[in-house]
DNA sequence: CGCCCTATTGAGGGAGATCAACTCGGGTGG
DNA sequence: CCACCCGAGTTGATCTCCCTCAATAGGGCG
């Protein structure tokens, strides 16, 4: 693991002693900025769960092992958003860059301080644990009885909407990234994009370019 | 849907006019309870979401019926826990009385008001938020990439948890309840539990009774 | 140009869904 | 008290989708 107090940190905005950074929407906290490589490590599994991130830019996501040796991946997360909040001790996740990202870093006891003190920063905190917690429902009640392509026209579909230019995504992910966040294999995800390109639905110009032809089809894909 | 308000109500403790119920851990906000019959709607999909309900007596179900016409179960609730609380203008599922049940009922503007008030309620309410996300969590890990007698064995596991005469489960549940809940069909689980009880990991008395003989085959089961 | 990583495509097998028959148990009414 | 009924559960046969193993094709970078 990194040394997040002396490597490359940036605080926000020329500060000095105590740089700040937002936790969101107004509530600003004790924090510092940093870079992360693709595929490098922001936190391991069973590290302590001293931080709470928010993505600056870039793209991350958060993995779990399974005992048989399989990956799971728990969640992506894109700019403004906040990951690593966990209750316990220690994580129950991994997090890894996808892409080169940039990630602010406030203090676990400073944000729950704040809670404390602050009801704005308490009521942030608390609409940011229930934004998790309607998104792995839904995740729950998605993945359940869908076929493969179902799920892959279901993930693309919710890319297509963080998509800069609308009708093209640029995948920042792997096959593989997208088979362990569906509960697939990676070759299944890879039929899937197949099938929806030959009923077209998409197009795939390059691997990790998409572009949608039928959105419509797209979210309400079955069968 | 019943009329809450006049639908025989209990209000805690023989109180006057406005009686009160706790949500949980010394917190305490105005309230009342209501018994519900088996099978009988606590709240329904689209519903709004003026009450959080927390189990007094009995067990609770909460499903979401899916496109395809499918159930989704997303959770069995006991008593002392919290559920319906969502961040909607409208409940996204239907909660349901598995077994003869007591809830109590509070004002979902009054636990928010309390929460803005009150930094107690406000850690409260986010402790039952982290706690639903955990369990979320967990479950969706947990379902991914495991076979349906492992799921089963697992749920019997967590059963078994909750059993007040430790080593003899008495489901409150079906099998379809099961079943939707594990994302099997009601045929698998059979099939599961039959073969559990083939393997010497459980006795089946009777269909809703389980005796557990091997516990520690019975959490870490597997093939 | 050649290497390596990622992605695609193919063939075969297995776990669970589906459709269907049958059993069990509890309640009701004659 | 018994016969009937109906819902819940079990078991069987077949089929389908996805996993697995394996070979092949791109694509970026040295």
């Amino acid at each position: 693991m990194r040394n997040f107090e002396t490597d490359h940190i940036q605080g926000g905005a020329g500060s000095a002693a105590a740089p700040r950074v937002t936790l969101g929407d107004g509530v600003v906290v004790p924090g510092f900025t940093m870079n992360f490589a693709r595929n490098e490590e922001i936190y391991g599994e069973e590290e302590e769960t001293d931080f709470i991130y928010r993505v600056v830019a870039g793209v991350v996501r958060t993995t779990r092992m399974l005992q048989d040796g399989r990956r799971q991946v728990t969640g992506f997360f894109y700019p403004g958003e906040v990951f690593g909040l966990e209750t316990g001790e220690v994580h129950e996740t991994c997090a890894e860059a996808v892409v080169e990202c940039r990630i602010a870093l406030l203090r676990r006891s400073a944000v729950e301080q704040a809670a404390e003190r602050d009801l704005a920063a308490a009521r942030e905190l608390r609409a940011i644990t229930a934004r998790h917690l309607e998104r792995t429902r839904a995740q729950l009640t998605f993945f359940a009885h869908k076929s493969a392509t179902e799920r892959v026209a279901a993930f693309l579909a919710d890319m297509a909407a963080h998509a800069d230019e609308p009708g093209t995504i640029t995948l920042p992910m792997s096959r593989v990234d997208i088979a362990d966040y569906l509960g697939l294999t990676f070759e299944t995800v890879s039929r899937s994009f197949t099938q929806l390109e030959r009923d077209g639905v998409i197009a795939l110009p390059s691997s990790r370019r998409v572009e949608v032809r039928q959105p419509n089809a797209l979210v309400g894909y079955h069968s």
